[in-house]
DNA sequence: TATTGTTATACTCTATAACTATA
DNA sequence: TATAGTTATAGAGTATAACAATA
């Protein structure tokens, strides 16, 4: 990549980049690493799930209401830890795709419970093992107290007020 | 999720129905667990910066900057893990505020050197204070040693390919 | 009055592609 | 040819405000 083909030793201090990086102050911040962390895990789960065309976001939505069948959007939208309106665009896309469909709730007419078409179900299908491999390749950096560990520290995180 | 192989205590589900988040699946996963423990950082940094009106990336750049003086923007979008890009548009914000300046560089005429201005760096400095007391609520969480697994394991994380 | 869904609006981040200037 | 900056474009997430329907 350089001028010289293998010049491995350089007194020039431009390789001080290599061993003081830029980055070394903020380094030191919890924030930081987090947001790169996330980051990192973030395009890795885009790229496997490329195919699929959908985000870590829609994913969660798709697999809440998989589980929690009927489920009103506030309430997804409190589990998930956005609001109504960030819930509103994310339900509006899976349901432009036909993935999701809402239904009026008989017993509260203000709730729009949330199903899963057959699609939705057969695109979660394949997502789950596609999210499988993702998680594999993270979580076998760890043992299992450690992973046990670094789950309950996030957690933590999450729950700070 | 509902393995039997180690012998652990058990719960004590005195309510169920409260007990089991709609999230209960989604919670086994290393990649939503970081996402929201991300999405709560984040949500604190901008609110205890909030009279800055900076964001997480705009004070990580003024603090590589600042760091940093005339480092090129490719090389402060490689140590932030950003692309060109992105890059381009966090610079310009803060070019736009007066808060850093671009100069050409002599050596290269293709980089631009980037420097924070006064306006730049005193607005750092305040950043400085609520940083750290950003970053203290949430470290103050974990002991030491936690605490120093704990950036090592978010390292890892960032450096999977 | 409070809640739920909805719409509108705006900003940020991310990413890709293509173009110019320079090396 | 490769690199650095730039511009254009698009999608996605986040957030606030306001409104209608319903409780």
């Amino acid at each position: 990549m350089s001028r010289s083909s293998k010049a491995k030793v350089d007194d020039l201090p431009e390789d001080l980049d290599e061993l003081t990086p830029l980055t070394e102050e903020l380094e030191g911040f919890l924030g930081y690493r987090l947001r790169r962390a996330n980051a990192a895990m973030h395009r890795h789960f885009i790229a496997a799930v490329a195919d699929l065309g959908i985000t870590q976001k829609q994913a969660a939505m798709l697999w809440l209401i998989n589980s929690n069948p009927g489920t009103a959007q506030v309430s997804a939208a409190d589990a998930l830890g956005m609001d109504r309106a960030t819930t509103m665009a994310i339900v509006d896309r899976l349901d432009e795709r036909g993935l999701l469909l809402r239904k009026q709730s008989s017993a509260d007419r203000r709730r729009q419970e949330l199903y899963l078409t057959p699609a939705g179900q057969n695109l979660l299908r394949k997502a789950k093992a596609r999210v499988a491999k993702h998680e594999e390749r993270f979580t076998s950096l760890f043992t299992a107290s450690e992973l046990k560990f670094l789950l309950e520290a996030l957690r933590k995180l999450r729950d700070v007020t």
